[in-house]
RNA sequence: GGAAAUGUUGAGCAAUUGGUUGGCUCACCUGACUGUAAAUCAGGUCUGUAAAAAGCAUGUAGGUUCAAAUCCUACCAUUUCCA
């Protein structure tokens, strides 16, 4: 993976930049959508390109790794292929599922005991066994295996936690050289700053991720319920250390608002389910705020989805038609929101990008917070 | 004209057949959702209140009883059957 910064912003931390992978290039800012377990939740691969024009998408190691499983997916030759996705993939390690799923799994210094939320049976994921999964599904970015800790979180339990997810990645890097790629292409491996909302913490986390040099490096531990004041204070410590010229990824990040305060301190890459999984339950971003387009006030209300018309489905229909759709509970519903949503993600980032090349990111991204903090 | 059955919230049902329903499902209204165990979850929907307190409620009007959605009487409405 190759790295080319184009601009920096002269009023802020933000970048503009270019990845490039085995599979295409990366234009950051960029927003990556979710595919979990091998598809956008609502949508499809086509429309993933065709009309919101992903750059890059993310799966998920632990999903599936439980399915189809490794055996299928080796056969199919790689994720991008079972799921006919040319375009980068970048996977989450299981890492955050060691959250999502605690209560159900036991962490230890060797690993991760999960119990399948399928079937409660056990799988034991240590961070060797976290690359290798990730080598079968062959994406182009993959992460560490880490902990993500919970908020709030004591300071010695995170503090704990931080040094076993360091002692981890050493364990991931060294694996690595034993763990060649599968399929003939280059993957690049990102490492994971963690120590949940403690500047010192992060401080140290964010050198040592930095010390193992590798191409890009993670924020992660955020957005997990933390007010976003301190969200933005740990990604701007963090920011601060983490290598220029690398690019960075705040893992699970955010609203739209948060992505654009986060391209201000200096991120490059975010993934977050919230386009998705809102636009599955009603809600709509736009760049004048979000809409619950469950709400009564749109029932006749004729006007397009989005005036702007970022993505087609969004002057094709109309919010009374959208909101009908909601209320009779049709999947086309919850596809055109999602699609409406990710379109309006990867403009947003676009957006950012260019007013960063422009020089005017700043006015721009100040402008848009109050304008998107709104409740249509 | 006669006989029988049934009346509980916007809808559909329940309430140990005399012992605290303002209970359940749907519908409706509102909110939540951040590296996806989420096409999910939560709250509200008699009056009243910011929220409570409190009050009124099981077709209508009476009655029996310590106590009635439940038992009795009359009436009203609906449905079915017989003429």
């Amino acid at each position: 993976m190759i790295f080319n910064i184009k601009a920096f912003d002269k009023s802020s931390s933000a970048r503009a930049g270019t990845m490039t992978t085995a599979h295409g290039d990366i234009q950051t800012p960029i927003f990556m959508p979710v595919g979990t377990q091998g598809t956008v939740k609502g949508v499809h691969q086509h429309e993933l390109k065709d009309d919101i024009n992903a750059d890059i998408i993310l799966g998920n190691t632990y999903h599936l790794y439980l399915r189809p499983q490794m055996p299928i997916l080796e056969k199919a030759g790689g994720l991008h292929k079972f799921m006919n996705w040319d375009r980068p993939i970048l996977t989450d390690s299981g890492g955050y599922q060691v959250y999502s799923l605690a209560g159900t799994n036991k962490i230890k210094e060797e690993g991760v005991n999960f119990k399948s939320h399928i079937d409660g049976s056990s799988h034991f994921f240590s961070p060797e066994f976290s690359m290798d999964v990730q080598r079968v599904i062959g994406a182009d970015i993959f992460m560490a295996f880490d902990e993500c800790t919970p908020y709030p979180c004591e300071y010695n339990y995170a503090k704990r936690s931080m040094h076993m997810t360091h002692r981890w990645l050493k364990r991931c890097i060294s694996h690595l050289e034993k763990s060649p790629t599968k399929y003939g292409y280059e993957q690049t491996f990102m490492p994971i700053v963690q120590g949940s909302t403690y500047t010192d913490l992060r401080k140290m986390s964010a050198e040592f991720i930095a010390s193992t040099d590798q191409a890009a490096n993670a924020i992660g531990g955020l957005s997990v319920g933390e007010p976003a004041e301190e969200m933005y204070a740990m990604t701007d410590v963090v920011c601060q250390i983490l290598p220029k010229d690398k690019p960075r990824y705040l893992m699970g990040v955010g609203t739209p608002i948060n992505i654009l305060e986060n391209i201000a301190l200096g991120i490059d890459m975010f993934d977050c389910v919230m386009p998705t999984r809102n636009a599955r339950n009603g809600m709509l971003f736009t760049a004048y705020g979000s809409i619950n387009i469950k709400n009564k006030k749109w029932e006749d209300d004729f006007s397009p989805i989005d005036e702007m018309g970022i993505s087609y489905v969004d002057t094709a229909y109309s919010k009374a038609y959208l909101r009908h759709l909601f209320k009779t509970k049709e999947y086309l519903g919850k596809q055109i929101a999602s699609i409406h949503n990710l379109a309006f993600y990867l403009w947003l980032t676009r957006q950012a990008r260019e007013h960063i090349i422009a020089g005017d990111f700043t006015t721009w991204k100040n402008k848009m917070v109050i304008q998107m903090n709104n409740r249509l």
